[in-house]
DNA sequence: GCCGTTTTCGGCCCGACTGTTTTCAGTCG
């Protein structure tokens, strides 16, 4: 999939902010663990958003330059010269050798904060999450002074959630790592291609670790320029055809080195799933051949016929080349087969955002500067949906909304021209909060001023199944309400989706012209994979977008493409890449009788 | 610790829910 991003919103500019701004999340939580004030807990992390999502990179930036990005002043800025002068901050090491590790690791389990993880460490000494569970077995939290049985079941349900996910990691951070190595890697002399595999390369949800693959003829200096990477922290295994690594943040990446020729069998192997490489090898047998990672063989003469692209391996297999993001066995061979495999959504594809924000609400950035990063990217429209009233700490007014509306209408007119092609226009939206009876925010005649509306779920998460899946139904009914924003409110490894009858929902969608949305932050994917595949059957339509909340998260658009590649959804399936007069005519919602 | 159409001090997003409590603290969005 190509990045159309090639400016300052391209990735590669966002690594030494993100390190910033993990330390300042880091230390915030280290604060608030120690009873630190609340506040400066705070400022740090805003500061580490606000870093998170600013434009230009800290690290060349000096004291004066940093306090122009909001919520960093004289203090923090001279934290971040002295962490990119020295490697770290003596105020966060001061803390971090107070507080090990693991006690804010406890706070990673949904409902345990920093003042139960204290009291944890404090009185019980506990320190890792495994402590934790052996505490409340041996029954050592009854004691404690605000923990009573209640809480016990909940911590214990929140690290079986914690630990489902495992030591597996969100798809942005691995994706991060391996767009790093992959680009090191292919500037070393003779290396003739390189790319990453793998799960990755199949864009799941959460990685394991991350397996990347080059192409050479001696394989030696590839190797040791891998372990020579400066966030190694361990080399756990160094061999000619394979070696792997362990990063500074824990994960773990191996790099295997394969002869030229056998390039496109390498990678058809290492990028399974394993379900659909044990279903090509089968097929392989029945034709009397062989196929491992150097080729395709012939079985009796053990001669190689094929092994040099990923194209030629399927087609002597009798498949069409199959799309990474579809292998898994769902299916694909079958379709293949028949040649029904789908023309799957490209990011290429996408000509718009339908769900952003901006600093009105909890976004980072100004409406221009978001307006500005979506013209960079060459987008034909692009909706800016800011948190309705009813999310009370967003304070929204009906004044504030009216008066951006003014500004979005204004700019809309010197963007007219703007853009890639066609230039870009502007569309005024919300996103809407569904209350636990399925209202919204606005009654009808305030909603009809607005282009599109984004309905979501942000609270009563525990409604019960009836409850939520006639809430949702009700909102896909509201004739103002284009698309459900983040359907499911999962958030990856925390939190899990809420319980309704999502078939409900998406026969709803279908029959009231509702999109279903697939959000595209990494922590969220939501609709995942195996719902969009589902909903796809009741003939819902999907918007893929990014509800970025700076002008950066405006890339993550491609991890949404990547789950509705998975879903098996096409251009005439993603409502934001069609033309925007048929996108507006879909706006109108004509089949719920408005 | 940051910020300023309350501008160098005194605020700092606000309300709901949950589980623990007899009046509230912690957590979340």
């Amino acid at each position: 999939m190509n990045s159309p991003a090639t400016d300052a919103y391209s990735e590669g500019v966002a690594r030494s902010n993100d390190e910033v701004a993990a330390l300042f999340q880091e230390y915030a939580d280290l604060i608030s663990i120690t009873g630190g004030d609340a506040y400066r807990t705070r400022v740090y992390e805003k500061a580490a958003r606000s870093i998170g999502g600013y434009h230009a990179d800290v690290s060349t930036l000096d004291v004066k330059g940093l306090q122009d990005i909001p919520n960093v002043g004289k203090s923090t800025a001279e934290k971040i010269v002295e962490y990119f002068r020295s490697g770290s901050v003596s105020a966060v090491e001061e803390l971090r050798s107070r507080i090990p590790a693991g006690v804010r690791r406890l706070t990673a389990i949904p409902m345990l904060g920093p003042k139960k993880a204290c009291v944890l460490y404090e009185e019980l000494g506990i320190s890792s999450v495994e402590e934790l569970a052996d505490a409340i077995h041996e029954e050592r939290l009854r004691d404690l002074k605000g923990f009573g049985p209640k809480t016990e079941e909940n911590i214990l349900h929140g690290i079986e959630l914690l630990q489902s996910s495992g030591d597996r990691v969100l798809l942005d951070v691995a994706m991060d790592v391996a767009d790093d190595i992959v680009t090191e890697l292919s500037a070393i002399t003779g290396c003739l291609r390189c790319t990453y595999a793998g799960s990755l390369r199949r864009f799941r949800e959460t990685i394991g670790d991350i397996d990347v693959l080059a192409a050479a003829d001696s394989s030696a200096r590839l190797m040791r320029a891998f372990t020579e990477l400066p966030y190694v922290s361990e080399v756990i295994a160094h061999g000619e055809k394979k070696t792997s690594i362990r990063t500074t943040k824990g994960l773990s990446v191996d790099l295997r080195v394969v002869p030229p020729d056998s390039w496109g069998a390498a990678l058809q192997y290492f990028t399974g799933s394993k379900a659909h490489n044990i279903r090509t090898r089968e097929r392989a047998v029945h034709q009397k051949l062989k196929l491992s990672e150097y080729g395709l063989f012939d079985a009796e003469s053990g001669e190689k016929i094929v092994s040099e692209t990923e194209e030629e391996v399927y087609d002597r297999l009798g498949l069409p080349w199959i799309p990474p993001t579809l292998r898994e066995d769902r299916g694909e061979i079958e379709a293949g087969l028949k040649g029904e495999l789908p023309d799957l959504v490209e990011e290429s594809d996408i000509k718009g955002d339908l769900h952003t924000h901006t600093d009105l609400t909890d976004g980072l950035a100004p409406l221009e500067e978001m307006i500005e990063a979506a013209a960079s990217r060459g987008y034909a429209y692009f909706a800016i949906t800011d948190h309705g009233p009813n999310l009370y700490m967003q304070r929204m007014t009906d004044e504030r909304m009216l008066a951006q509306r003014e500004r979005v209408r204004a700019l809309d007119g010197t963007f007219r021209t703007r853009g890639r092609r066609g230039g870009l226009r502007l569309m005024h939206g919300a996103e809407l909060n569904i209350d636990p009876e399925g209202d919204v925010d606005w009654p009808a005649d305030f909603l009809s001023g607005f282009d599109l509306c984004v309905a979501s779920v942000h609270s009563h998460f525990n409604q019960g199944r009836e409850a939520l899946t006639r809430r949702l139904v009700r909102a896909c009914e509201n004739p103002y309400v284009n698309i459900i924003g983040h359907p499911t409110t999962r958030i990856i490894g925390k939190r899990p989706g809420v319980d309704a009858d999502l078939d409900a929902v998406f026969a709803a969608c279908a029959r009231t012209g509702t999109a279903l949305e697939i959000n595209a932050h990494p922590d969220r994917l939501d609709l995942r994979d195996e719902d969009v595949l589902r909903a796809r059957r009741h003939g819902v339509k999907f918007a893929v977008d990014s509800d970025a909340h700076a002008a950066l998260h405006l890339a993550n658009m491609r991890y949404g493409v990547g789950t509705a590649q998975r879903g098996w959804l096409t251009k005439e399936d993603v409502i934001n890449t069609w033309p925007e007069a048929r996108l507006r005519r879909f706006l109108r919602k004509e089949a719920a009788g408005r």
